[in-house]
RNA sequence: GGCGAUGUAGCUCAGCUGGUUAGAGCGCACGGCUCAUAUCCGUGGUGUCCGGGGUUCAAGUCCCUGCAUCGCCA
C-alpha cells in the first residue's frame, strides 16, 4: 500500500471550523511551441488536484500561464515574421484555449508579460538588489553565435556546436548574479526537515545529492545587446533579467504579491506542479529567491516523469507530435483523463500509445463502470419503476454490509492518495469496488429475486445499494472524469454542486428513496482499436518548424549533380530479425530488387515482425560496412526526430503507396 | 568518469522491515449467467523474480560482481 508512511492526511493543515486553502499551479509554458501531451499531463494533474481539494472543501485558486520573454522567442517571431508582442499573444492564446476542451478550468492564467508581473519583477530584483543578494561579475564561456547563447563543453561535438558545425568561441561577459550560495545551508536544512517538500522522494533524494556540493550563484541578467524582449534591471537599463527571475515569480505575482488582499491566505498553501526536466529551478532557485526575499517557501513540490509515446503503435494514427486538441477529438476529454492519471505512476515516466488508451477505455471505462452503471440503473428501471427503493430495515446481510464497508475503505484510500499525487492507486482503489458491484449484481441475480414475490423486499434493499454505491462512484470520479460524473449523478436524480464535499455527500445511506431515476445514453461506448495500416489521419503538423530551419539554411547548399550520386530505391522487407549482441540493430533482408542485406539501427522502434513486407527507401550505391560482424550493403533511410523532452525516435521513411521494389526515388 | 534508480508472467506493473505452493490488471483458453455497452461472473496455464557469486535454517527481498536501461552530476 500506499501506506502510512507517505500519506499523512492533512491534520496539519485543518482545524475544525476552518476551511482550508489550496494553491495549486502548473509551471508557465513557454510559447516557443504548441501545447503537447506533457502540457497537457501537468495541467490536467494540476485541475484533477484542485477539483478533489475542492471536493474536500478547500478554498482553491488554480493556476497556469505562459512564459513569454526570452531569445528563443524572439527568434521565432523574427521567423514568422511578426513581433514579438503578436507571436506571444498567438501562442499564448493556444495554450489558454487549449484546456477548457479537456475539463481544465484555471482561476488565473498568468502571462510574464503582464504590466503588473513586470512591475513587480522589478521591485523585487531591486529589493534582492539592495540588501546585497544580487552583484555584478564577469563571466566567461564558450559562446556560439548561431545559436546565440553559451554551450557547456558537453554539448560540443568534436569542439563544435552541434547545430552550427562550428567552434564556439570563448567569450567574457559581464552579467549580474543572484548570490544563491548564501542560501544553500538553509535549504538543506529545510528540505531535511519537511519530508514533503520535495516528492516523490526520489527527487528529494536527487536535490539532497546535488546539495552535497557547493552551489553556485546564479545568472540573473543577458545584456540589451544581446536580447531586448525581457524585463528590464530596475538598477542597470543595460540589462534584462535572465529567465528564472522572471519566470518563477508568477507564484507570487499571480496571487497579488506582495500586498494584495488573498496573497498571504494562499501563499501558505502554495503547491506547484511541474516535470522533471525543471527541478533544479523549482527546488534550488525558487526556495532561496523565496529566502532572499522573505517570503516563506512554498509548501509541497510535485515532480512527474515522462510520457514516452509509443511510436510504432501511435505514429500512424496520429502523427507526431500529439496534440491535447487532438486527443479530446479522439477520445474525449474525460477519457484522456481518466488515461493518463491511472497510466502513469506518479514521479515515474509511462509510455503513452493508442492502442493502451483505447484498452483503458474499453476495459475500465466501457465494460466495468460504464456497464455497471448501466445494467443498474436499468434493473431500478426495470423493478423499481425508475424510482431509488427504500431499503428494508434490517435487511443487509454480510455481503452487503462487506460491499458498503469497501466502499467506506475506497473514501478513505481515495483521499489519502489523492491527496499525495498516487492518483493511479486512487483509482485502482476505485476500480475494486467497481469489480466487486459486478460481483454483487451476479451474486444477488436481482432478475432471479424478480420472479419470486416474497423477495420483493430483498430486491428492493440489493437496488438501493447499487443506487448508493454508484451515487458515490459518480462523487469521488468527479475530479477525474468531471462530465461523466455529472451525468451519472443527475442519472440518479442528485444534485451535487460547489458545495458538495466528500465530508457532507461522501457517506453511506444518503441517496433518499423515491428520487426519480432518469437512466441517459451510455456513458462509455466501447472504442474500436485503430487497425495497423490505417494511415488516412495524418495530417501536417502546424507546430512544425520545418520551414523556418529551411529558409534558414543559406550555406551548405549542394549541386543537383551531387544529389544525383545518390542511388535511393524503394526496397521491401522480406525478412527480419535482431541482432544477437545488439539492442539497436536488426538485419533485414530486402528486395530492390535483387535481394541484399542490410543492417539498420531500428531496433527500438521497430519488431523484426511488423516490417516484413513494408516498404522502405534505401540508399543502393553506399559502400558496403561490417555492423556487429554483420556486412550491410546499403542503408534504410528514416526520420529521426527529437521531441522537446529530448527522447529521440526514428521512422522510416517510405512511399505513399504500392510501388515496385527497385523503383528509383529522385 | 562519479553518484543514484530500475531490471518480476506475452504486455503494464504490485511485492513493507528476508519466511509456507511469487501477485494484480490487460491479453489468451474454457465454462456460466442474461439485468447490461458482444458486456458481467467463474476457472486455467505459463514466470531460470536480468546473469554470476556470497551471507542465512530460509532471499525476488540483504551483500559483492557483471550486463542492460534511465536519471542527476563532471
Amino acid at each position: 500500500m500506499a501506506g502510512s508512511q507517505t500519506c499523512r492526511p492533512q491534520t496539519d493543515r485543518r482545524q475544525d471550523g476552518i476551511i482550508m486553502t489550496t494553491y495549486i499551479t502548473t509551471p508557465i509554458y513557454y510559447v516557443n511551441a504548441l501545447p503537447h501531451l506533457g502540457h497537457a499531463y501537468t495541467t490536467i494533474v494540476t485541475d484533477a488536484y484542485s477539483r478533489f481539494r475542492r471536493l474536500c472543501g478547500d478554498d482553491v485558486r488554480f493556476q497556469t500561464g505562459t512564459d513569454e520573454h526570452g531569445e528563443k522567442i524572439v527568434q521565432a517571431a523574427e521567423a514568422e515574421g511578426v513581433s514579438p508582442r503578436e507571436y506571444v499573444d498567438r501562442i499564448s492564446r493556444s495554450f489558454r484555449e487549449a484546456w477548457p476542451p479537456l475539463s481544465v478550468e484555471p482561476d488565473h492564467f498568468i502571462r510574464t508579460t503582464d504590466p503588473s508581473h513586470i512591475q513587480t519583477v522589478q521591485d523585487i530584483l531591486q529589493q534582492v538588489f539592495d540588501q546585497g543578494d544580487i552583484y555584478f561579475s564577469e563571466y566567461s564561456g564558450l559562446y556560439c553565435q548561431g545559436c546565440e547563447r553559451f554551450l557547456t563543453e558537453k554539448e560540443l561535438i568534436d569542439g563544435n556546436c552541434p547545430d552550427h558545425l562550428k567552434p564556439p568561441k570563448e567569450i567574457a561577459e559581464q552579467n549580474y548574479f543572484f548570490r544563491m550560495s548564501k542560501y544553500q545551508d538553509w535549504l538543506i536544512e529545510h528540505i531535511r526537515k519537511h519530508p514533503e517538500f520535495i516528492t516523490p522522494e526520489r527527487y528529494r533524494n536527487e536535490v539532497l545529492s546535488f546539495l552535497s556540493e557547493p552551489l553556485e550563484d546564479l545568472c540573473i541578467s543577458r545584456p540589451v545587446s544581446r536580447l531586448t524582449w525581457g524585463i528590464p534591471l530596475p538598477f542597470d537599463r543595460n540589462f534584462v533579467t535572465y529567465v528564472w527571475f522572471d519566470a518563477l515569480i508568477n507564484y507570487l505575482t499571480g496571487i497579488g504579491y506582495p500586498d494584495g488582499p488573498d496573497f498571504e491566505h494562499y501563499w501558505n498553501a502554495a503547491e506547484h506542479v511541474i516535470a522533471k526536466d525543471i527541478l533544479k529551478p523549482h527546488a534550488i532557485y525558487w526556495p532561496t529567491m523565496l529566502r532572499a526575499i522573505g517570503v516563506p517557501p512554498y509548501r509541497r513540490l510535485h515532480v512527474h516523469g515522462y510520457w514516452n509515446v509509443d511510436e510504432t503503435k501511435m505514429s500512424k494514427s496520429i502523427g507526431n507530435v500529439i496534440q491535447p486538441g487532438n486527443l479530446v477529438e479522439q477520445y474525449g476529454a474525460d477519457t484522456v483523463r481518466y488515461f493518463v492519471l491511472r497510466e502513469m505512476s506518479f514521479g515515474l515516466d509511462a509510455s503513452f500509445s493508442g492502442n493502451a488508451i483505447v484498452e483503458r477505455r474499453n476495459s475500465d471505462l466501457a465494460n466495468d463502470l460504464g456497464n455497471l452503471f448501466s445494467r443498474a440503473l436499468t434493473m431500478i428501471g426495470k423493478y423499481a419503476g425508475n424510482v431509488v427503493p427504500a431499503p428494508a430495515k434490517g435487511l443487509y446481510n454480510d455481503v452487503d454490509r462487506e460491499l458498503i464497508n469497501a466502499l467506506e475503505v475506497m473514501i478513505a484510500q481515495y483521499r489519502l492518495n489523492m491527496n499525495t499525487f498516487n492518483f493511479h492507486r486512487a483509482l485502482q482503489e476505485v476500480w475494486r469496488v467497481i469489480g466487486m458491484l459486478n460481483r454483487y449484481i451476479v451474486t444477488n441475480e436481482p432478475w432471479e429475486l424478480a420472479k419470486i414475490p416474497d423477495q420483493e423486499k430483498r430486491l428492493l434493499t440489493v437496488l438501493y445499494i447499487l443506487a448508493e454505491s454508484l451515487r458515490i462512484l459518480s462523487l469521488v470520479l468527479r475530479p477525474v472524469m468531471p462530465e461523466a460524473a455529472a451525468k451519472m449523478s443527475l442519472s440518479l436524480g442528485v444534485d451535487f454542486n460547489e458545495a458538495t464535499t466528500l465530508d457532507s455527500h461522501g457517506k453511506w445511506g444518503m441517496l433518499q428513496p423515491g428520487t426519480e431515476i432518469s437512466p441517459g445514453p451510455q456513458l462509455f461506448p466501447r472504442l474500436d482499436k485503430k487497425k495497423p495500416g490505417d494511415e488516412k489521419n495524418q495530417q501536417p503538423q502546424p507546430g512544425s518548424r520545418m520551414g523556418e530551419k529551411q529558409s534558414g539554411q543559406q550555406e551548405g547548399l549542394i549541386e543537383y549533380g551531387t544529389f544525383q550520386l545518390l542511388d535511393i530505391r524503394v526496397a521491401e522487407v522480406v525478412a527480419a530479425e535482431k541482432i544477437q549482441k545488439s539492442e539497436r540493430l536488426l538485419k533485414l533482408t530486402v528486395k530492390a530488387p535483387e535481394e541484399r542485406t542490410v543492417v539498420a539501427g531500428i531496433a527500438p522502434y521497430y519488431a523484426p515482425d511488423e516490417l516484413i513486407g513494408s516498404q522502405v527507401l534505401m540508399v543502393t550505391n553506399l559502400k558496403p560496412a561490417k555492423l556487429m560482424g554483420v556486412e550491410s550493403h546499403g542503408m534504410i533511410l528514416a526520420a529521426k526526430e527529437k521531441d522537446s523532452d529530448g527522447n529521440e525516435r526514428l521512422v522510416l521513411a517510405t512511399v505513399g503507396g504500392r510501388v515496385t521494389p527497385g523503383s528509383k526515388v529522385k
